[in-house]
RNA sequence: CGGGGCGUAGCGCAGUCCGGUUAGCGCACCUGGUUUGGGACCAGGGGGCCGCAGGUUCGAAUCCUGCCGCCCCGACCA
């Protein structure tokens, strides 16, 4: 009927694409890279941003908004972060158009070129340490507790609607501290604020660790991060926590006059997350019928469908239905009555499984006369017919039922899926059959994780932060280790 | 940036090899009617610079040249 997804084990990623289109979350845009985020994918992303942003003014931070460009000169204080980002920066070189001469459109002028090219940010740490540089003098200035809610562009060579585009949005905190005990506490704690947030909104569970070497953000000193497992055994980051050391405080000069009367430079982090999240979310949870959502985000609960043949019938539906989204709504629940005439109940069913509203009520005459309602839930497909009396007070324990109930399903799958390895065989096998998260021994050198990486397409996830102090041998050197790291090959 | 594929109605495609009246199909859309407890049916209707520019020809969606754009697969990344 046109609406019909490519299955997940036909073609995974078209599975995807198919999902976030037909869902209406989001469309390509004509610009390359870009995309059109729609209203109802919008929504998911304000209700990932109301409940982050609770957990962020919980924790002590503040909002605050910096400019969309950087002077190019910024970019480059700091040695590795312009490394790590010089191959994907838009950049603005002039500020005016005009007519052309022979009429065939608009060009760029060139005499409106900027003295000082401007780089479209692609994270915002230059232009707030250069900020704060001005706003700290004293340790009675500190701790700096910002984030901002932005957008950023980075110019991928290849994008993925979510997952990465060239521009997306996110947040991004930054803070300056006094002691590198404090800013390590800082990276700590907001790393765990986005494992809360993930695994008890998101309803998505993750492995938290500290990121090799080779993984870290171009500036920090340790990059901690989120890992989540996809339904196709692929690892996705979720967010990231930097604790930044001195690095831009150095690059900016931004120094304070501690208590005792020296000088030092500031201590910074900086954590985010991005609209990749949602990608996260669909691709964790859906499945061939459309998106599972969990109650916690969806931009609808409950949707209530209509069962008529004629205008009196659904008047008399329609009287019922108003008493119970009233009840619903008081309790804060987003109800959506359903009573279009051009489609059938049906066609609504389909559409309401397609877009993963967690739970459907349907009504009609023969509900009335029986004084029932039949109540169907997305993640499970159960369908069970109530009464009606009862109807609003079973809806919120069926809300946080199916919230814990796809958090489990998402916590089983993970735990079929992590393997541990302690041969390279072993470990090339259980990435080709099984995929998934591979644990095994390495013994914490660049060249290794390079070499694995060029021959299995697995990466180092990170250095899960409860590893078990365990000796082993390095999966690939034979080399002695003291801990299993995560492996995976990863979006 | 390499390799492959594709641009024809809002979407998905056929037609292109082998040039020939008015460019077609499915879905979607509009109108009317019958329907409505799992994606309705019948009848009628609207919608196209066939990616752009040039060329060949009596005649081009179709052949030739150039350009532009998109998608997939690789190297780089949240």
């Amino acid at each position: 009927m046109g609406k019909e997804l490519t299955s997940r084990s036909e073609d995974y990623s078209q599975w995807y694409i198919d999902l976030v289109k037909k869902a209406d979350l989001a469309e390509n845009s004509d610009v390359r890279g870009c995309m059109v985020i729609k209203p109802y994918g919008y929504t998911i992303w304000e209700n990932m941003q109301q409940g982050l942003d609770r957990m962020f003014k919980n924790t002590g931070h503040v909002n605050a908004y910096f400019p969309l460009f950087i002077p190019k000169s910024f970019l480059a204080r700091e040695a590795s972060h312009v490394e790590g980002f010089a191959k994907e920066c838009a950049i603005v070189t002039h500020y005016r158009l005009k007519n052309a001469e022979d009429g065939s459109g608009v060009i760029v002028d060139p005499d409106a070129k900027l003295e000082e090219e401007l780089i479209v940010r692609p994270t915002s740490e230059t232009v707030i340490w250069n900020s704060y540089k001005r706003w700290i003098q004293s340790y009675r200035d500190l701790p700096i507790l910002i984030n901002q809610w932005a957008n950023v562009v980075r110019w991928e060579m290849r994008t993925r609607l979510f997952l990465r585009t060239a521009e997306f949005l996110w947040q991004e905190g930054h803070t300056a501290h006094a002691t590198a005990k404090e800013a390590e506490e800082e990276t700590i704690q907001m790393l765990n604020v986005y494992a809360d947030f993930v695994e008890n909104f998101m309803a998505l569970p993750v492995v938290k660790g500290r990121k090799s070497e080779g993984e870290k953000f171009p500036g920090a000193i340790d990059t901690y991060c989120i890992e989540a497992l996809m339904q196709d055994g692929k690892a996705l980051q979720a967010g990231t926590s930097h604790f930044l050391g001195q690095n831009f405080a150095k690059a900016f000069d931004v120094q304070f006059a501690t208590k005792e009367g020296s000088l030092d430079y500031v201590w910074g982090t900086s954590w985010g997350v991005s609209t990749r999240l949602i990608g996260g979310l669909i691709m964790a949870h859906s499945d061939d019928d459309g998106l599972i959502l969990p109650p916690k985000l969806a931009p609808i609960h409950v949707a209530i469908v209509p069962i008529f043949k004629s205008e009196e019938e659904l008047q008399k539906i329609t009287e019922k239905v108003n008493l119970i989204s009233t009840e619903l709504r008081k309790k804060g629940f987003a109800v959506k009555f359903d009573n279009r005439d051009t489609h059938k109940p049906g066609f609504k069913f389909a559409e309401y499984e397609l877009k993963g509203v967690p739970v459907r009520l349907a009504i009609g005459p023969r509900d009335l006369e029986n004084g029932t309602i039949e109540v169907a839930r997305r993640d499970t497909k159960e369908k069970k017919v109530v009464s009606i009396d009862e109807v609003t007070t079973l809806i919120p324990a069926l809300l946080d039922e199916i919230q814990q109930n796809i958090y489990t399903k998402a916590l089983k799958f993970r735990e079929e899926k992590t393997t541990h390895v302690d041969t390279f065989e072993q470990f090339k096998n259980v990435l080709d059959e099984k995929g998934g998260f591979v644990m095994a021994h390495w013994d914490g050198t660049p060249e290794t994780e390079a070499a694995i990486k060029e021959e299995t397409k697995a990466t180092i996830r990170c250095i899960p932060l409860d590893a078990k102090e365990e000796a082993g041998k390095c999966v690939y050197s034979g080399k002695p280790s003291s801990k299993r790291v995560l492996f995976a090959r990863a979006y």
